[in-house]
DNA sequence: CGGCCAGATTGGTCTATGCCAATCTTGTGC
DNA sequence: GCACAAGATTGGCATAGACCAATCTGGCCG
């Protein structure tokens, strides 16, 4: 017996086999390559699993097991999803799911001690779902502090969180930081992201400061690992 | 049958029972949950198997199952791990696996590609394990371009790389650009960080520009994603 | 020709079980 | 008391098989 996995091997000889295929190629069932391994079904989902959660491939129900495409790349800087995806070259969108003027009560503990709030203090909650090219690339909660009449409207007039803090309330972002980690796709990431169960996520939480050092905004969002790659550029003082 | 896998139903079970012990806590076996549950083993398996990917758990081989503890933060600017780690009030070390001075060949592809450097070109490359309190980090593969005599030494000498570049050779890095996308754990980093097959990893990969906009340093680390979190902070132009 | 339904195909989940490898425990012999 | 070896315990890997759910295919019928 060799010294790494079965399912190790197996992964990386499916690797091999559809490294030089174009995107969106169908591959052999997980029933086919399991009889030509001559090993189980399940050592090959095992297999399989670790190419879909690095990206590589894709399973889809009753229809079969796809080769995946290349990743997206995101510059952030000190800017917007939507400003500065557009300058990347690709289509940026948005789709609301939920916005709520909302009052700190003892459901958002988590998010009134990231922006410094009293229990009954207002805030401005977005849920949104990011898109680029149509396809989902993450899930994004921003909250901004404060009671921001016909936010609603602008929004969704505008498509841009920070232009319509900018344009519309005077709320100008002068300093950010962004924190990323890893983290599980769970049931409301895989239906709206359409990700699998436990796959990968980069949870990215930004929070936003004004001139005055104040908190303005706290995001989080939780962003495809197999289709997303955070970027920070950073100067010297 | 409730609309949610079983597996996933245990797992937020486990995530009760776990909730408030202190980390390290021993949890009951495999074997005894998926009695109490009234499941298999395997269904138990794939629960804790995620809980140990989000660093909720740990598990030991003919040991047992633990709780795990909260994340280390890392907060990078245009700062080193060495340099940024002591500040936030963790023992950072490195352990270095590897030094080499070498020319580029056809090995050396992604290096010379992110680098801009022409076959034959010399470069040096430094592995090292990047650790916190003695354990385990990361993974850093760091490349630096041109021909640095005495480069081992200094380095070995001062532990830090950034130190050793601006201080022996006179390389300033001025600018940096990051990337973070998410990556799985293969056989090398299990060997080396202590962590599972498959585990998600943050690949944080970093360009370091000089002055003039060259290249000169390329650097790739493979970090714990439940035991690391990357923070970015960033200031308006 | 178009629409719809039945069956085949394919991935998704779960069970039951066996053996291996690392670790821990226990007891024996010195 | 201590050291070491044997056995028990625990997680790690793999198998074979069953059933479900989503999808696709093909043929039938209007």
């Amino acid at each position: 017996m060799s010294e790494l996995p079965k399912y190790y091997v197996y992964k990386m000889r499916i690797l091999e086999m559809i490294a030089d295929l174009p995107p969106g190629t169908l591959i052999p069932t997980e029933r086919t390559l399991a009889l030509d391994f001559g090993t189980s079904r399940t050592t090959v989902r095992k297999a399989i699993g670790e190419l879909v959660a690095e990206g590589k491939l894709t399973r889809t129900q009753g229809s079969g097991t796809y080769t995946g495409g290349p990743k997206i790349t995101h510059v952030r800087q000190l800017t917007s999803f939507t400003e500065d995806a557009q300058a990347i070259g690709y289509t940026p969108s948005s789709e609301i799911l939920e916005i709520e003027q909302l009052r700190v009560d003892g459901s958002h503990a988590v998010e009134a001690a990231h922006m410094h709030l009293a229990p009954g203090a207002p805030f401005v909650r977005v849920r949104r779902i990011r898109l680029g090219n149509g396809e989902p690339l993450g899930l994004e909660t921003a909250c901004i502090p404060g009671e921001l009449a016909g936010f609603d409207e602008r929004l969704r007039e505008r498509g841009s969180l920070y232009a319509t803090l900018r344009e519309d309330f005077g709320i100008r972002i002068t300093e950010v930081e962004d924190g990323v980690e890893t983290y599980l796709a769970g049931p409301e990431e895989v239906r709206l992201l359409k990700v699998e169960m436990g796959s990968p996520l980069l949870r990215i939480d930004r929070t936003g400061f004004d001139d005055d050092g104040k908190v303005v905004e706290w995001t989080v969002g939780r962003f495809c690992g197999d289709r997303f790659r955070f970027v920070a550029r950073t100067r010297a003082a």
